[in-house]
DNA sequence: AATTACTGCAACCGCAGGTTG
DNA sequence: ACAACCTGCGGTTGCAGTAAT
């Protein structure tokens, strides 16, 4: 069901994520934010680009998001939007809390566009849902969402890093801050694996990301 | 049991618009 | 005013799983 992973020719990685990429993105962005998506995955130490990790962040690993069927209220609220916005996905996401637009899109592909009917059937129930329940768990998701987010004691993670670059001196260090955060947002008992040589200045070679990422 | 067709969804690509220097 | 850079959006693709033959 996903893209096989590859490295391209300018040494990113692309195709399905591994585990291993989720936890250290997930960890970086809960304690950073991401004040900078090009600048990112350098930080994070992911050999991705910035656009992917955006991507994956939106749209499967970000807080609040909401995996599996679609009720029958979202349903026709997606068709309601559609037939008022158009192919404005990430608009028709905004109004369907824990829905990603990528997830919206996709829904309406595979399912609603085949079924025309539904745009007639008792708008009132959609109303009702967009002024009333809608609302209520959009503030809860909100809420979840700082809660994971971690916004409270986040500053800008760039510049957190600039700030402590007195503190800072190697990119063995800042991998080692890295390693923590993944750590730290696992269970106790979770086991990772670490890297047993500097991440950083390492040349990249194609057992490396062989052993580290595919060897699940 | 083997093959083919279909489905669902994660991920990629290219472009537009906004921001910055 | 302009160019370079960055982000977000919508369209499209790739592929594993499932159903049908």
């Amino acid at each position: 069901m996903v893209r096989t992973p590859f490295i391209d020719k300018n040494g990113i990685k692309r195709g399905a994520w591994s585990e291993d990429e989720d936890n250290k993105l997930r960890a970086f962005i809960q304690k950073f934010g991401h004040p900078n998506w090009r600048q990112l995955p350098k930080y994070a130490g992911l050999m991705r680009c910035g656009k992917s990790c955006r991507l994956r962040w939106m749209n499967y690993l970000r807080p609040g998001l909401k995996k599996g069927n679609y009720s029958h209220e979202e349903e026709e609220l997606i068709i309601k939007l559609h037939n008022e916005l158009g192919n404005r996905w990430s608009a028709i996401a905004v109004k369907l809390p824990g829905r990603s637009d990528n997830d919206v899109k996709n829904h309406w592909h595979a399912h609603l566009k085949k079924r025309p009917s539904l745009t007639n059937t008792n708008s009132s129930t959609s109303e009702q849902f967009t002024e009333s329940s809608q609302f209520d768990s959009q503030n809860h998701d909100q809420q979840s969402y700082e809660d994971g987010y971690n916004l409270s004691n986040t500053i800008n993670g760039m510049d957190w890093i600039e700030e402590n670059n007195n503190q800072i001196k190697t990119m063995e260090q800042l991998s080692s801050i890295n390693n923590t955060l993944v750590e730290q947002s696992l269970p106790n008992n979770f086991q990772i694996e670490t890297f047993d040589f500097n991440f950083w200045s390492e040349p990249l070679f194609d057992d490396f990301w062989t052993q580290s990422f595919f060897s699940q």
